[in-house]
RNA sequence: GCGGGUAUGGUGAAAUUGGUAGACACAACAGACUUAAAAUCUGUCGGCCAUUAGGUCAUGCCGGUUCAAGUCCGGCUACCCGCACCA
């Protein structure tokens, strides 16, 4: 499917034990470094159930065209966790493919006169070239393009099995019409209410369209995040609040001659409180009474004209009109008017509700304007004799729970036990029950567009939907098409839905999937990617699921990652994978930024990754990429930084080539070392803790390099003449190197060989910390004087806290800043530092 | 409006559990090498005072807790992200 590519046209092998090149030629050593890998088929992995195993997945790219600097922040990160993690002996899987349907393919085919699914192949050619020039370590033998039929039509069957098991129902639902072109717009193509292309302004129409019922597991969706310790609390709270649970009570005002009104509260406590019931304008009880009133059907048609123009609706003005209805209040039996308000729903609950002035603050707002009255049930709750909160209704609504007041038999109870007590007394009387609403709607995953994948039904001539048989899946897409911007290929032909069923005609669906629906399942497809007997292979499957790492951006927080872990749901009640969340850990990076601005083609601040790679290497790249900012942080592109990096490449080979010159270095002894000698290998072992914390633990690549900077300073300073010194800065530097090596794999490819390795650095293990190499004679101590930093204090490791303290004392300038004051208290931190309180 | 986040030198940042603020870099400046430049190496590098020793102020602003606060608490301000009338 996806032929390989000669990475270089030529080769170059360097012969083992050949004197080491004093210069660093990043083209040369990253070509090679390259073809080793290729070579040994390093990154090609298979299920080991002897051995850990780690996926680590980066979400990916939609072929665009060309990689930007975002792309190689997201993959540097995801190779450097992958190599770490393959270093500390798992069996390491990562993965990469294109997410290779949607939109842009579409608007470059009419712009450039080429089929969408040329474009696509063309630019993930040229896309996998630069991965690969950027030495990720993938398994390209996985590798998986959403667009061709292989993939997808798994995809299809999987949504004829969710349609039989009840998961999936079709029903209308608003698009974006442009009436000049007879075409549907995605929202991206209505431009200030007004089609990107003919400019006319865009209307709303009603079409059949396809729903995957994702409400049904919207209580599974929101607890399971609390099993995600792995993931960014934000990420988490926002998934929450696009989940939007809330536990409310539905209830009946009955009105005189027409069906009773439904409405949805989430504070039954304020019942007694309603002083008018409002509904949406597309209530069927509004347009009734648009239908018998001249003015209430201008308001209702002004309410549907602005929803579609208005985009900032929050800060729109109440407004409303008396449809000369009245209901009846289920409990008092007095009679409230009935409105049509602009600021009620339609499609959240029952698209009406009951107003309560005094509690809530919209319907206060629209009470006050309309001259509605303002009915106080709730008091605050009056704590140690005095009341807690200030009320005043002239002003706000008083919108905090508390004690009932005016409410009859409910008086005195508390808003808690007034929900209860209210639910029970309705639900006695068949006028209402608890429920609970979501914000989440179910997912509607038609499109009318044509580059995606054709939705797998077909409808026969009585008006039946069947899903396509499984003997005729997939149902292909056609590639060879021209676009003409205004309908779909699949639309315009009228030969391409005709179809059986049973013998019957029948006509094939021609809308296609949201391409989020192939992304929600890539990483699954990843662990039997070329499986063309099941969607997944079981043993594979269970072997390598859940993710354990995943990476990428913070803009996909809710919709992606929301589908992915609905459609793992689904997989699992399936009997596909036997695990409840697809991704373990989350990591989502910062944006890169140049001159304070996120980079963009609009702004012109883009930096070309191909030109740096060029300039510099991959490895400078990588590294810039990663010592810049910690990844959860922006990043700011800054050119003399990536300078920087390449010196410090530069300055290690330079230290590996001299150290090589001087011969193999003695076996090290550490009894003979001296005490710079030991310090060097203290300041070795010390790094090798803090990196290894700072990779594993941490995810904090900026300062795991920092520490590598500081420990390569410390051999470029070490001189010593003692017997073991030559293996001493041996260890430091292949230290340095082997920390080093996710990050800059292919200079460190080289360097390892060049320090005596007979194999490649990429199979070596993880380096481990000396405990006693970190063992100190003596600390360094601050003494301070009332919590001001005075004097530093060499002492033993092993001083007691008596004798510290009366060194301190002793400290001239300690003396200085205590003489004449009483000193009160002494505080002595074991290892850090003296404190004395004195005045 | 609601929810979340961020704020530290000229710049990117570090300080992980409350314990030396500015690690590591970038830029700048000075010096060495060089016929010269590049490359490389060395030094200085938050403000103010001081010849040095040292002192003093300083982590967006105001207050608090503590022997000790960039870090914890309360109240502001600015910016960023998400949601946006959800009853």
């Amino acid at each position: 499917m996806f032929p390989k590519v000669a990475l270089f046209p030529f080769v170059f092998m360097i012969k083992k034990r050949e004197p080491m090149d004093a210069q660093y030629r990043p083209d040369q050593i990253e070509a090679q470094a390259q073809q080793y890998w290729d070579d040994n088929e390093s990154f090609k992995v298979t299920e080991d159930a002897g051995k850990e195993k780690f996926y680590c997945l980066s979400m990916f790219p939609y072929p665009s065209g060309r990689l930007h600097m975002g792309h190689v922040r997201n993959y540097s990160i995801g190779d450097v966790v992958s190599r770490y993690q393959r270093m500390l002996g798992k069996n390491v899987l990562q993965p990469m493919g294109w997410d290779a349907f949607g939109l842009p393919a579409e608007n470059a085919a009419i712009k450039n006169k080429v089929a969408p699914a040329k474009w696509t192949f063309e630019n993930i050619d040229y896309m996998r070239g630069q991965l690969q020039r950027l030495g990720f370590g993938y398994d390209w033998d996985r590798e998986l393009a959403t667009c061709t039929p292989e993939y997808y039509r798994w995809e299809q069957w999987f949504f004829t099995k969710l349609y039989e098991k009840g998961l999936v129902y079709r029903k209308m639902s608003t698009v974006n019409w442009d009436p000049e072109d007879q075409t549907v717009l995605a929202n991206e193509q209505v431009i200030d209410g007004r089609g990107w292309r003919s400019g006319a302004l865009v209307e709303q129409k009603e079409i059949p369209q396809w729903f995957i019922k994702i409400t049904d597991y919207a209580d599974e969706l929101l607890n399971d995040l609390d099993q995600l310790d792995g993931w960014p609390e934000q990420v988490k709270t926002m998934q929450r609040n696009w989940i939007g649970r809330s536990e409310g009570v539905e209830l009946d005002f009955s009105i005189e001659g027409e069906d009773s009104l439904r409405v949805y509260t989430t504070r039954p406590d304020t019942l007694m409180g309603v002083s008018y019931v409002a509904v949406a304008a597309g209530h069927p009880l509004a347009q009734k009474a648009a239908a018998a009133n001249h003015e209430v059907a201008d308001f209702v048609k002004e309410c549907q004209n602005t929803k579609t123009a208005e985009a900032d609706m929050a800060t729109m003005e109440k407004k409303g009109i008396y449809t000369g209805l009245n209901a009846t209040h289920p409990i008092s039996g007095e009679a409230v008017p009935v409105w049509v308000a602009n600021f009620v729903l339609m499609g959240y609950g029952t698209g009406a509700v009951m107003a309560v002035p005094a509690h809530d603050q919209r319907d206060f707002e629209f009470a006050q304007k309309y001259g509605l009255p303002i009915t106080q049930v709730i008091e605050p709750v009056s704590s140690n004799g005095e009341d807690g909160k200030s009320i005043d209704l002239a002003k706000e609504a008083f919108t905090e729970k508390g004690t009932l007041v005016h409410s009859g038999e409910f008086d005195g109870l508390s808003s808690s036990d007034a929900f209860n007590a209210i639910a029970d007394w309705l639900s006695q009387r068949s006028l209402g029950e608890k429920k609970v609403n979501y914000r989440l709607r179910d997912w509607g995953v038609s499109r009318q567009r044509y580059w995606g994948s054709p939705i797998p039904m077909v409808e026969t001539e009585d008006g039946t939907l069947h899903p396509t048989p499984e003997d005729q899946l997939p149902v292909v897409l056609p590639t060879d098409v021209e676009m003409d911007g205004v309908n779909s290929p699949i639309k315009a032909d009228p030969e391409w839905a005709k179809t059986t069923f049973n013998g019957q005609p029948a006509l094939r669906e021609t809308d296609t999937f949201d391409t989020f629906m192939e992304s929600s399942w890539y990483y699954a497809r990843y662990c039997s990617p070329q499986s063309d007997t099941a969607m997944l292979d079981p043993a594979a499957t269970n072997y390598w699921l859940p993710v354990d790492q995943y990476i990428g951006g913070i803009e996909h927080a809710i919709l992606h990652l929301l589908y992915s872990r609905f459609f793992h749901k689904l997989l699992r009640d399936t009997g596909l994978v036997n695990c409840d969340e697809p991704f373990k850990q989350l990591l989502c990076q910062g944006m890169v930024l140049k001159d304070g601005a996120k980079m963009s083609k609009s702004k012109g601040n883009t930096v070309d990754p191909q030109q740096m790679i060029q300039e510099y290497g991959a490895d400078t790249v990588r590294l810039f990429m990663m010592f810049a900012a910690p990844p959860e942080q922006s990043l700011e592109w800054n050119d003399a930084g990536v300078e920087g990096a390449f010196r410090f490449i530069k300055r290690l080979w330079r230290l590996v080539a001299e150290h090589v010159e001087t011969g193999k270095p003695g076996l090290l002894s550490v009894d003979s070392l001296d005490d710079a000698g030991k310090a060097l290998r203290r300041k070795t072992h010390e790094t090798i803790q803090k990196v290894s914390d700072d990779y594993g633990r941490r995810s904090t690549f900026n300062t795991a390099i920092a520490a590598v900077m500081e420990l390569i300073n410390e051999v470029s300073k070490f001189s010593s003449e003692s017997e073991g010194a030559a293996a001493v800065k041996h260890e430091a530097l292949e230290s340095a190197v082997l920390l080093l090596s996710p990050i800059i794999p292919h200079a460190a490819h080289s360097l390892w060989q060049a320090l005596g390795h007979d194999g490649a650095v990429i199979d070596a293990a993880w380096p481990t910390v000396d405990e006693t190499a970190l063992v100190k004679d003596s600390i360094e101590l601050v003494v301070q004087v009332n919590g001001k930093v005075r004097a530093k204090l060499t002492v033993p490791a092993n001083a007691d806290k008596e004798s510290v303290q009366a060194l301190a004392m002793d400290e001239p300038n300690v003396q200085k800043f205590i003489e004449g004051n009483t000193v009160r208290k002494v505080i002595v931190v074991p290892g850090k530092l003296v404190n004395i309180v004195a005045n």
